[in-house]
DNA sequence: TGTACATCAGTGAACGCGCGTTCACTGATGTAC
DNA sequence: TGTACATCAGTGAACGCGCGTTCACTGATGTAC
């Protein structure tokens, strides 16, 4: 583990580390395996001890920012406490806020085009991630009566569209961000407010 | 004008289109200046008669892209005939088409990181692009009583942001999309019914 | 209508660069006895 | 506890490649008279 070995005792994880900064600095494009290995500190051809390839570094990026991501979103909703609507709130919130703190791992994850097919556990980080939205549907649809309760999926699709619109268009922190006459998290605020007035669940009072 | 002469005649449209070509099949990031000159077929020196680097031909095709874009969801909303709310539901179609058939545009337009702040065209174009979701706002807004009647521009950005979201997530043709039990098309369709619902505008009875 | 000339849109060769990747290697670490 | 040895995680040099960009150039086009 001492840094002053022969051994560098940690590259895979500053392999990681090193890639978010790149990306966070010069874009997802912008990175490269040997300016990972370099920012690292290590030769080019360590990389190679820990990845196969520059595509495999890059979906384990993506994969570890799923799993972050879900550990995020599980938080906020704090399994509906106070009460679903609180939670759902705090869900929205911190969705924006991910995207605008871990802009790196948000590029990884949505903006490199890893392809999902031949990642089944990148796949399957982000199926988790999208469990957890669907399961604050449920609770939330729970509060309808059943001959108007909608899937619980749509919802769940619904909301992360419309978070990951308004975070790719308008939640970014670089210069391809779209300005706005308000903040990004109180156009979803209000944009979920409306959809579950939509549904049925007009201001809090099922 | 003639192909076989010593000029190319219209080398900027054939580098656009080179580039498009190359967006598509490479992605965003797969595309070089070199390469579009040796698809349009003159040497690697010949673009720089016509752009000032790679970046700016990036810009210009975002730029020809939302004008396109402007074009197409005008013409789906056309003077919102024969109703305002059959109008929108063509608008989001054409949304999601024009993500899909062009998603070279698309990319550009969306997914290059091309910084709007130094170029005041392609802002304009994309804000031309809003002025159209906005106009469309309007008069589906116009239908509420004005007690009950949100922001224009707020829904407009709603609209967009939840369209940019399902066509980003799993509007695409590549490998990154999602997988979906239902289509695209379908799931923005009912987002904005309950959307519209959601502002009190319940099944087309105002 | 011809001619001289300016302008323009290309050529093609060259450059320096950084990339991804490979290779034989070597020093450090871990393990069997 | 010591020693021999296998394994492992790095090195560093090298490669071929394609990129963006520049340069002096040249053939085609357009224009003035």
């Amino acid at each position: 583990m001492s840094r002053r070995s022969y051994h560098h005792g940690n590259l895979k994880e500053a392999l990681i580390r090193a890639a978010l900064d790149l990306i966070a600095q010069h874009g997802p494009a912008g990175f490269t395996f040997a300016e990972a290995a370099r920012t690292a500190g290590v030769s080019p051809a360590a990389p190679y001890r820990h990845f196969r390839d520059r595509d495999e570094l890059m979906a384990d990026v993506a994969r570890r920012g799923f799993a972050r991501f879900e550990a995020v979103l599980e938080l906020a909703w704090s399994q509906g406490r106070p009460d679903p609507f609180t939670a759902f709130e705090r869900i929205g919130r911190a969705y924006l806020a991910f995207a605008r703190d871990e802009s790196a791992y948000y590029s990884a994850m949505f903006e490199t085009g890893v392809p999902l097919d031949v990642n089944p556990d990148l796949a399957a980080a982000g199926d988790r991630t999208l469990a957890v939205l669907k399961q604050a549907a449920e609770a939330i649809c729970a509060r309808l009566p059943p001959e108007r309760r909608p899937p619980p999926l749509m919802m769940a699709l619904h909301v992360w569209s419309l978070s990951h619109g308004v975070a790719s268009l308008f939640g970014r922190g670089d210069a391809a961000r779209r300005k706005l006459p308000m903040a990004a998290e109180d156009l979803l605020e209000a944009g979920v407010l409306v959809y579950l007035q939509g549904l049925g669940l007009g201001a809090r009072t099922p």
